[in-house]
DNA sequence: GCCAACGTTGGC
DNA sequence: GCCAACGTTGGC
């Protein structure tokens, strides 16, 4: 059982999006780095739970809880020309990208924003509050996320 | 909109 | 393999 941290833009795609979808259920596509693909390919087991991070908006954050509900399978939006995501380099022969299935397990009663999280010295090693870090998908720790439940 | 900090690309 | 140029991320 691992934890995680995804980054989505809610103007893109929110928690409140994956709550209103079919089972609360969506594809976690478009993902193009490779650290990111790794952990993702590697790593990822269905059950870990994931933080949903609202990035690039006014209250950058923590906003609720995932689960990863599937192994990780090629992502078909690198394979359409009509994408935004499109990858010429990867086919279904040789996918370079993948994705997982994620779940809306809840939201939080409040975002727990970033400069928050920054207050709290028993976080000053999360990978997210490293400076310069830009993975949209990342490991937090037992700890670290214990902790942050209990900001809530 | 700015820009720091990265990651990727491609010439050599 | 080096590295300059370019593109992207994401907080502010």
């Amino acid at each position: 059982m691992n934890y995680w941290l995804m980054k989505s833009e809610p103007g893109e795609f929110s928690i409140d999006d994956l709550k209103q979808r079919p089972k609360k259920t969506e594809p976690w596509d478009g993902v193009r780095n490779y650290q990111a693909r790794n952990m993702m390919r590697d790593d990822m087991q269905k059950g870990d739970l994931a933080f949903f991070y609202h990035s690039n908006c006014d209250e950058p954050g923590i906003a609720g809880i995932m689960e990863i509900v599937s192994e990780a399978y090629p992502d078909p939006t690198a394979f359409d020309p009509e994408d935004k995501h499109f990858d010429a380099k990867s086919d279904a022969d040789n996918p370079r990208w993948f994705l997982v299935d994620v779940r809306f397990k809840r939201k939080f009663k409040r975002t727990i924003t970033l400069t928050e999280l920054r207050e709290h010295r028993a976080l000053e090693n999360m990978k997210l509050l490293q400076r310069g870090n830009r993975l949209s998908v990342m490991p937090v720790s037992r700890d670290e996320w214990e902790y942050i439940i209990g900001l809530e």
